[in-house]
DNA sequence: CCGGGTCTGTAACCTGGGTTCCATACTGGC
DNA sequence: GCCAGTATGGAACCCAGGTTACAGACCCGG
């Protein structure tokens, strides 16, 4: 976990160490040509019904993209770690049309933000990139096909455990974050956490949970 | 509505008329190395741990693309109309991973099926090809996404009160298949149908329910 | 060290939707 | 015209999860 200062070397560094997949040469035109954004945690990339500016490749920290009701309640769909890319933006930029979700940075998050003409042509011209973009289409879209099948048909009780144990071994959150990311609310999320602490498989503290029982918690999901 | 008996010709004539985004140079190319395949409805194109044979592009009919639970509960994730291909198939061939979904062909249905390489050397030689499948992915990622939020956030009778309106007038159905439809059960479906003929919205007979009032069924949305 | 903001604990209550069960009705093949 | 298979009607019951409403508890800034 590197707590450096970043510049436009420590940029290139990350990129190349992230992105294996793409090519020297074509991250140096990437620095060259796209520009670092730091996002401090919380911050929001890009909301529901706007346009695109870019498509982000994350370099450090991580992305949540969510959707988000009027009253408030919210769901998690996905989250984009260092290494890769946020493909709703792709779709933006090909399909020219707007955002439909929510993105925002989880933690203090640097990302490169390549300009939609850069974009495109890349996608023309650079096959490794092509590949690079294919293949998390690919991925984003089993993941929300999955999350799709969890919401329809799990217990809530289930997800949760699930996601301790994917998680853990500690937690540095709130009841209500957990809950944003299920798409339920707190008091729910609250009520299971005590009872998984009634049967001794998690610690519970103020913005920590602490998971004492890994195996249990996963064997829930059968 | 065709009913003419499909040979070579017709294909041509259909990949051409539904699929106007490829040139016609391509279309020959496909219709030469690419196989022709009929899929009586009913018939599953591929389920779930299969690996992918090839990208099929729909002619004629339309298939579904469902999740379904041992506990037999399903769920449609998306439908594949003509002039669209299944793109669940596009991630499969590229990341040589297997399908995670199930896909059935909701009406007797013609597809073309694009073997492995040649989609590959496509997806590397032809621009219009590449835009055709890119820009696919972004919609059904959209799509899935969108559903997320409805099975998360919005009531059954709402969301059953949608998929009348709009593929209404008359529904040539069985309570069931609405069910698997929005991952529920039939009792359910048979309960909530029930209310709107109370209300005078609809008027139900056997595998036949008639929309009588889309405007009240549209105006549940909100 | 006081006070407002945030996080958590807890409980009563409600309800949408799932489960179970059985009755009825239509339909097509023999 | 009978019978098996399938579609629907209908009700009793249950429960996961959401709503509402507070009360402490912790935390930080002034």
């Amino acid at each position: 976990m590197t707590h450096v200062k970043l510049g436009a070397v420590d940029a290139k560094a990350l990129l190349l160490e992230q992105f294996p997949v793409l090519p020297p040469a074509l991250a140096g035109r990437l620095l060259a040509e796209a520009s670092l954004v730091k996002a401090p945690a919380g911050s929001v990339l890009f909301d529901a019904r706007q346009p695109c500016r870019g498509f982000p490749l994350v370099l450090e920290g991580s992305v949540g993209v969510s959707k988000s009701t009027p009253g408030g309640r919210e769901i998690l769909l996905y989250r984009v770690e260092p290494g890769q890319g946020c493909i709703l933006s792709g779709g933006c930029l090909l399909g020219d049309t707007d955002y439909t979700a929510r993105a925002v940075a989880e933690s203090d998050t640097m990302l490169l933000s390549i300009p939609p003409a850069l974009f495109q042509a890349l996608m023309v011209e650079s096959e490794p990139f092509r590949r690079f973009v294919f293949g998390m289409y690919g991925e984003r879209l089993s993941e929300v096909m999955e999350l799709v099948e969890e919401v329809a048909f799990r217990r809530l009780d289930v997800r949760l455990a699930q996601l301790l144990a994917a998680r853990g071994p500690v937690l540095e959150t709130t009841h209500q974050k957990l809950a944003d990311e299920l798409g339920s609310v707190r008091e729910i999320v609250s009520r299971l956490l005590r009872g998984f602490e009634a049967r001794g498989w998690v610690k519970l503290e103020r913005e920590r949970i602490t998971v004492l029982d890994q195996a249990a918690l996963a064997a829930m999901t059968s």
